[in-house]
DNA sequence: ATAATTAAGGACAAAAATATCTTTAATTAT
DNA sequence: ATAATTAAAGATATTTTTGTCCTTAATTAT
């Protein structure tokens, strides 16, 4: 469904949402670590979440990553967006340039109804909300 | 959701069912002008549908491109497993090895579904039936 | 038989995705 | 102030996907 690099985003910032606070950074170390992500990639795609403010970052000795309430309340469509993978949720399963109900593909209107349950998915439980639901005892195994 | 060449190889078996009859065979020139896809790169891929038997093929005057009976009849999910891709709708939205029910990703339940639903309309429709859907009065613009 | 036509096959090229490494900058603890 | 720690930034490397080109083989029409 979506690139490695949204695959990592995801992941990640759903740890940080359960692990971290203002109070308590996590390091790229363990965020990658925990994610079972490529650490230096995983840097990178974290650079991007903080310079779009959906995640928080501060150098130094206790530095590291940590979120706030605005994105903790806000959907996972938001990081897929910021990594500018939304698209993959409008384009037509044959790659069609221009399908829609008047000139449809013949899958059109079966796979508009999956697109729009997709997008719901990924508009309607907040982060926070994912980050309660992730299990920690078994560990999921990335 | 598919790779390029999986909606390369969907939109020319679904061309060549519309279009080609073992008398009326079709080459790779015309196939990739009608479908807007990159000659060569489609050449490839039709190879491997001949190869996998999926469509058939004839070289010389008059040669191209045909299919038979049995793929017609066969839903479109059969292209999807000769790309090598039907495992795109078996992975956990977060890219978890192990998601299952017993040890789900806080999506999996959700995200299921979707993907029932997704195998269903590759499975549902044979090749043929999509063909005949396909408008080619107003032409679709790939 | 020969020439024309078409797919098959192999080698190669370009672009995009994925990943690593090194240096710099910011912050903090001492 | 200094050293330690951590993210940011930039350069580079690797792999995969996407795409091209050229030669060979098969088939057909003449």
């Amino acid at each position: 469904m979506f690139s490695k690099k949204t695959e990592y985003a995801l992941r990640a910032t759903i740890y940080i949402a359960k692990h971290s606070s203002e109070e308590k950074k996590l390091s790229i170390v363990d965020i990658s670590k925990a994610i079972n992500s490529p650490q230096s990639f995983t840097a990178k795609i974290l650079q991007v979440l903080t310079k779009k403010k959906l995640i928080h970052s501060l150098p130094g000795p206790n530095g590291g990553f940590y979120i706030t309430e605005p994105t903790l309340q806000a959907p996972i469509s938001c990081i897929i967006d910021a990594m500018g993978e939304n698209e993959a949720l409008d384009k037509c399963v044959l790659g069609l340039k221009k399908c829609s109900t008047a000139n449809p593909c013949p899958l059109h209107e079966q796979y508009k109804k999956v697109k729009f349950q997709l997008k719901e998915i990924f508009e309607e439980k907040s982060i926070s909300k994912l980050a309660k639901e992730l299990k920690n005892n078994k560990s999921l195994q990335y």
